[in-house]
RNA sequence: GGCGAAGUAGCUCAGUUGGUCAGAGCAGGCGGCUCAUAUCCGCCGUGUCGGGGGUUCAAAUCCCUCCUUCGCCA
């Protein structure tokens, strides 16, 4: 065993789940490793960026099934999705490691023997209800009605017997350890998470699987029987990877200063299952800097309320490095943070395009007219007081960059080098270059060199982050490649005499996507099914207007009319809702690429079998929820009277997803 | 029900270990410049730092309590 040494990062993120499609939380947590990988390297500390993908367990058995392929070739398929999309957002990872391969799957088995041999590992008997959807064991008293507690699916009552780690006799020695190490989790509340967790009794871990029920796994190698349990196989990647058992002269290099970045969501396998394994093997204990999730209109994103935000569009719509950029300037590690694009817009056009973009082209632009196109020469300097202000700004910038980077304020290096963009944008107002040049060209020049000398500064500690663009502009300005390390960056580096050379804009503005449909003429008032309570609107409600069901009294500008997504939606399908003779679920085509699930109260008026194929309206900007455990992903318009409620409907046959106004 | 987090300027949010911490950006108003992507620069905020109580010479920052919102667990 090693001690930690300042001069190595290690940094993992978790291996995704292939039947995954990767989405904002996937790409915001493997750019946030990126960047920390490629700021430590240019710190000069030697880094490895280890990512990769979690293949075993029982969705991925009976997925494949499904599909009619064996798990392998599931994988071998699934895995690319994640393996291919890196590069596209420049992520630099060192190595890229699947649970399936061979030099993660003999580690696991000798770690497996190794805890067996010492007892660490022992048979018992496990009784409970075993519910399939979720791989997991509930005792009686956990079932809901009988049926999963998670998702209300069927269980089994199961006797077998099984393989557990002993984990409890850990309990003692984890809460000490995260209590004399307050950096062991980060953020600080997270580690009272798991210190609050752990303050009831911890039970054994069963780290197996009968063959019987689920055979895509990592055999036990002192059981053949059995396979083993996908958390306790997949928490070893970061070490199988890195050559635990196999190559120790590197593991013990390496391992020792390991940052794992987590979800949220993952924390108590990493802070507690993770922790006490590597405990029983014996190896020192990792840092967990556990980040938050990306809200998505303040909710959270996810694959089943289906407003996933598809890194892929957003970057192909504005720029890798512009969504690097904005993933770690908008969120504070550890927090969450609203995604929304026109905040990321708001990010690119007033951060980017504005200051830093806006910079370049100015000082670009004005030396190709005013100084022959090249960087003009360091000089006596601009003859007013504000050179040396900037030129200690600049200086303390990596430093300070490095300081915040280090202790993962990320969006505050960030800010801080946005900070230093702005002091040159003013500098360059304050000595004023273009009208000094007509009477003083060369204090004029000066004073470009050292604006330039100063965005240099800025490209440097930005790289990290954008990469390719502040390559691009660190080019464009005369000043080469970017440094090797940022200890290297020295005020008077940027050489005299380089070309000047910027074909457009570096970081173009975006205008704010427009409400659409904006010249629709007046629509009929949408009534509402109003469960609301009576609105103070009722003292201005009488008389004028006749009592319409649900006329606003005062009527609602268009915009706010405008705010509901009114879609024509085709059903698809729709059944009733067990334990409701109100509620039917439907699947219905709103001209999207899946269909989407809506929970209706409309039972009582209409059969299941009358709807299909029915063409409704449907509010498709509805915030999701759960109706009676079943996901409502928008809502089905219909008019009640005595008779029960009446859906609207498009007098002929429309294209599905068109738009009501 | 238990645990945890959040509640700071119109908006989005920063504010390590209590003492220039009452801030930034955006929006808004006024002014300046014109090299630049209608960009840039300057000036303008008396905000009960959710409410109440307490500890302290000193609290947004610690303690108690209440309210609201959101997570996690059961």
């Amino acid at each position: 065993m090693s001690a930690s040494n300042p001069g190595v990062f290690y940094i993992t993120t978790p291996i995704y789940y292939v039947n995954d499609r990767p989405h904002i939380g996937h790409a915001y947590c493997t750019v946030l490793a990126d960047v920390l990988a490629r700021f430590h390297r240019r710190f000069g500390v030697e880094t490895w960026f280890l990512t990769g993908v979690d293949e075993h367990g029982q969705k991925v058995e009976e997925a494949a099934r499904k599909r009619g392929m064996t798990p392998q070739q599931h994988c071998d398929e699934m895995q690319a999705h994640f393996r291919d999309l890196w590069p596209t957002l420049d992520v630099t990872n060192d190595d890229f490691i699947r649970t399936t391969e061979p030099r993660h799957e003999r580690v696991v088995q000798e770690a497996l023997q190794r805890l067996w041999d010492r007892g660490e590992i022992y048979r018992g008997e496990y009784e409970g209800f075993y519910s399939p959807r979720v791989e997991k064991f509930f005792t009686e008293e956990e079932l809901v009605d009988g049926k999963c507690p998670e998702t209300g699916g069927e269980v089994f009552r199961i006797k077998e017997g099984n393989y557990f780690f002993r984990m409890s006799k850990y309990q003692d020695r984890l809460v000490r350890h995260l209590k004399d190490h307050p950096d062991c989790i980060r953020p600080e509340s997270r580690r009272n998470e798991v210190l609050g967790f752990l303050a009831k009794p911890l039970q054994d871990l069963c780290i197996s699987r009968p063959k019987s029920r689920l055979s895509w796994g990592i055999p036990l190698p002192f059981d053949p029987e059995y396979v083993t349990y996908v958390w306790f196989d997949a928490l070893l990647n970061y070490c199988s990877a890195i050559g635990l058992y196999h190559d120790m002269d590197r593991f013990n290099r390496l391992w020792p200063n390991v940052t794992h970045l987590i979800g949220k969501d993952i924390l108590t396998t990493h802070s507690v299952y993770w922790t006490t394994m590597l405990m029983a093997l014996e190896l020192p204990l990792p840092r967990i800097v556990a980040h938050g999730w990306w809200l998505i209109d303040r909710t959270k994103m996810s694959k089943s309320l289906g407003n996933v935000v598809n890194p892929l569009s957003m970057k192909d719509k504005y720029g890798t490095d512009a969504l690097r950029y904005f993933l770690m300037r908008e969120m504070v590690v550890g927090l969450d943070a609203d995604f929304s694009e026109e905040a990321f817009l708001k990010r690119n056009n007033f951060d980017l395009a504005n200051d830093l973009g806006n910079l370049a082209n100015r000082l670009v632009k004005f030396a190709e007219r005013s100084m022959g196109g090249v960087v003009p020469p360091r000089g006596e300097g601009s003859g007013t007081p504000h050179d040396e202000d900037l030129r200690a700004m600049a200086e303390a910038l990596p430093g300070k960059v490095r300081d915040l980077v280090g202790d993962l304020r990320v969006e505050q290096a960030v800010e801080a080098t946005i900070a230093l963009v702005r002091r040159v944008n003013r500098y360059v107002a304050e000595t004023e270059p273009f009208k000094v040049v007509r009477t003083d060209p060369a204090r004029a020049g000066a004073a470009v060199w050292a604006a330039l000398e100063g965005l240099r500064f800025a490209l440097n500690c930005l790289w990290p982050v954008m990469p390719a663009k502040c390559e691009a502009l660190l080019q464009a300005i005369g000043a080469g490649a970017p440094v090797a390390t940022l200890s290297a960056l020295e005020w008077g580096g940027l050489p005299a005499g380089g070309r000047l050379v910027l074909d457009a804009p570096p970081f173009p503005r975006f205008e704010m996507p427009e409400e659409e449909a904006a010249e629709a003429k007046a629509a009929a008032p949408a009534a509402k099914p109003a469960p609301e309570k009576p609105v103070a609107a009722k003292a201005a409600a009488p008389a004028s207007a006749p009592a319409t069901a649900g006329r606003p009294a005062t009527g609602i500008a268009f915009d706010d009319f405008a705010k509901v997504d009114l879609r024509v939606a085709t059903v698809l399908q729709a059944e009733a809702v067990e334990g409701s003779d109100k509620l039917l679920r439907l699947q219905v085509d709103v001209g999207e690429a899946e269909p989407r699930q809506i929970v209706a109260g409309i039972g009582k008026a209409y059969a299941p079998a009358d709807l299909a194929g029915r063409q409704v309206v449907v509010v498709a900007n509805l915030q999701p929820r759960k109706v009676f455990g079943n996901l409502s992903n928008g809502m089905v318009l219909a008019a009640s009277d005595d008779a029960g409620p009446a859906v609207l409907a498009p007098v002929r046959p429309i294209p599905p997803g068109t738009r009501v106004s």
